[in-house]
Parts: structure tokens; C-alpha cells; sequence
DNA sequence: GTCATTTATCATGC
DNA sequence: GCATGATAAATGAC
């Protein structure tokens, strides 16, 4: 899969805004969101299990075997976190004043 | 026993259900009142979802679809934005 | 780091 | 067939 930055969003280059320097603007086109294959999120899940808290070398590692940057494996791990308190939530809530049990 | 729960519990998340038609009602009379900035407080969201009987998770996601998909095609609800309009005024001269 | 959000995508309702 | 709610990448505030 190609998930690395510039590939798609800025896929021509040249003709858009030259990258950086001259112009300061902000929201420089945010990258287009595309989705991870089946193998990048089992294995990124797997490292999830052992640690929440992935440290530098291994997000290399991670990075460079599924073909992601830093930034993205970064990114998921935050994202996944989130995604687990509010599971926790949601099942608090879900099961409390409940029938059953 | 626990199963049969953990697995009701994980696949009533993504079995989508709409919602009833006064709670769509009711955030869309906020939303519109709000038009200028459609960003309500944390406080806010509770009571918008005791008023509703949904989750605050679920006010924010309605808030959020509602946002973009307005942003993306304003003109697909104005009739809908004129509706909502004349409701608040009417509810505000009383 | 958390966390609300934007945006696209997914899954379902009708 | 789109409308709609929920989730998954990506950004930015703090």
C-alpha cells in the first residue's frame, strides 16, 4: 500500500504550491486519509497489545516494515488510545443499570 | 452468559440506527440557531442528549456530520436552514 | 502526551 | 440509490 505522504495528495507536485519557503500558507492540503491494509493494522494492534505506549525504536522498526512513517505510526498510537477509553465508556455505559448479571 | 453480552455489546456499535424524529428535531433546531458557530459546550452536549435520549458520543458525531456535509453543500439544505429559521423565531416571539 | 475536530470511508436503513 | 450514523486517518490546539 502506498501510505506515504506526497504520494497521492500531492501527487502532481510540481503544478500545485511549491512545497515551502514563499508562500506561508497554513493548512498547506492536508493529506488525503486512506485507509491501512488488514496486515498493517494486525501487526500495529499486536505492538498495541504489548505496550500502549510505543518508544522510538520500535516505531521505526514498525514504520519501516509496514511501509509507514514515524509520524503515522505516532499518529495511530494516538488514535488507538483514544479509541480505548472511549470503548471503556461506552461499555460502562452500556452495561451499567443493566438487566442480567 | 458473558459472551452473549460482550458480543451483543460489540456489534450493536456499528449497527447504525436512526434517530427518532424529535431528537433530529432538536439538534437540528440547535444547529441552526447556532449557525454562526454550531460548536456546543460540553455542558451543552449533555443536555442536548438527556433531551434526545442519545449519548454526548452521539451528539458530537451528529454535530460533526452535520458540519461537513452543510459545509460541502449548503445550498442541498436550505430549505431545511429556512425551516429551522422560521421555527426558532416563532418559538422566540412567544 | 491528551483531545476535540475535520475529512473520507464504512455500514446500514429505507 | 442516497441519507445517515459510526468509525478510521490526519490536523491542530494546548
Amino acid at each position: 500500500e502506498n501510505t506515504n505522504p506526497g504520494s497521492s495528495a500531492s501527487s502532481s507536485s510540481v503544478t500545485k504550491e511549491g512545497s515551502k519557503s514563499s508562500n506561508s500558507s497554513a493548512p498547506r492540503t492536508r493529506k488525503k486519509r486512506c485507509p491501512y491494509s488488514k496486515f498493517q493494522i494486525r501487526e500495529l494492534e499486536r505492538e498495541f497489545f504489548f505496550n500502549v505506549y510505543i518508544n522510538k525504536e520500535k516505531r521505526l522498526q514498525l514504520s519501516r516494515m509496514l511501509n509507514l512513517t514515524d509520524r503515522q505510526v505516532k499518529i495511530w498510537f494516538q488514535n488507538r488510545r483514544m479509541k480505548e477509553k472511549k470503548l471503556s465508556r461506552d461499555r460502562l455505559q452500556y452495561f451499567s443499570g443493566n438487566p442480567l448479571l | 452468559a458473558v459472551m452473549i453480552l460482550r458480543s451483543r455489546f460489540l456489534d450493536a456499535r456499528r449497527k447504525r440506527r436512526n434517530f427518532s424524529k424529535q431528537a433530529t428535531e432538536i439538534l437540528n433546531e440547535y444547529f441552526y440557531s447556532h449557525l454562526s458557530n454550531p460548536y456546543p459546550s460540553e455542558e451543552a452536549k449533555e443536555e442536548l442528549a438527556k433531551k434526545c435520549s442519545i449519548t454526548v458520543s452521539q451528539v458530537s458525531n451528529w454535530f460533526g456530520n452535520k458540519r461537513i456535509r452543510y459545509k460541502k453543500n449548503i445550498g442541498k439544505f436550505q430549505e431545511e436552514a429556512n425551516l429551522y429559521a422560521a421555527k426558532t423565531a416563532v418559538t422566540a416571539a412567544h
